[in-house]
DNA sequence: CACTCATATCGGGCTAGAACGATTCGTATT
DNA sequence: AATACGAATCGTTCTAGCCCGATATGAGTG
């Protein structure tokens, strides 16, 4: 298969489009130069499925007063240590905190002053 | 079980604490006023598990350029009309985008500005 | 160097979400 | 009113993610 062939619509979407178009063989293959940007998703999903968790957002919100270690955080959302480890696995892998490590203890952060804009952008969404 | 007792860490966890603060019995209960604010992980929760999939970032993406209808966003994300159709009521629900009933064709468009904001933050925040 | 303890990882049972064909719904169009 | 058609919903199958007890790891301490 080419990669015309694979742009291409099937044929009942295609005749769709010609329903819905007054010029369609212009008008298709404009449509078809307006995908996805496929880096700009590859880029946000893990971010966006970090933040997709109650727990998660939790820890974030906690995590904006300042670093804490994972014994407290434990204690704050009030949940497992097994589970809380888990989580912030998640979100240091999604680059959305860091850790630092003093004794015994690890210590947890918000990675950039990004990820808060994202989560008040995301209350502002919902304030239409 | 009374409010108070509903909020106190468990036994294992507050010992946890006692051995990492200098002052437990001051410590312990100011940690507790820094909980996650409820309503804020309400409002964000939705907003991000709608956005934590893929094509629906890419049908937000497409709709950075405008409005389209859902036979277009069918043929630019490549995939079957039911699927869209529910991509599309999930990011509507979340209130991230807006149709328009036009005869019998539905256009969508991006609800807010915020919406574009979030989107170009997460990408801000791999780019530490 | 054995022991403790905070944290990380593993294992597997469970649930929510994705995918999509089939059907239904609402609006032209004739 | 019968038909066509774009879109919404339903029903089922499949996958990915969550949860958490059990175990492993690794740094401090006696």
């Amino acid at each position: 298969m080419s990669d015309v062939d694979s742009n291409a619509p099937t044929d009942d979407a295609r005749e769709t489009l010609e329903r819905l178009y007054d010029d369609p063989d212009e008008e298709i293959p404009e449509l078809l130069d307006h995908r996805a940007d496929e880096d700009a998703v590859e880029s946000q999903y893990p971010v966006f499925r970090a933040l997709a968790n109650e727990d998660r957002l939790r820890l974030l919100d906690i995590l904006r007063n300042g670093e804490r270690c994972g014994c407290e955080l434990m204690v704050l959302i009030d949940a497992p240590q097994s589970t809380v480890a888990t989580h912030l696995r998640k979100l240091r892998e999604a680059g959305l905190v860091t850790s630092r490590k003093k004794g015994k203890w690890n210590y947890y952060r918000i990675a950039d002053a990004a990820v808060m804009d994202v989560l008040d952008l995301a209350v502002a969404v919902r304030e239409d």
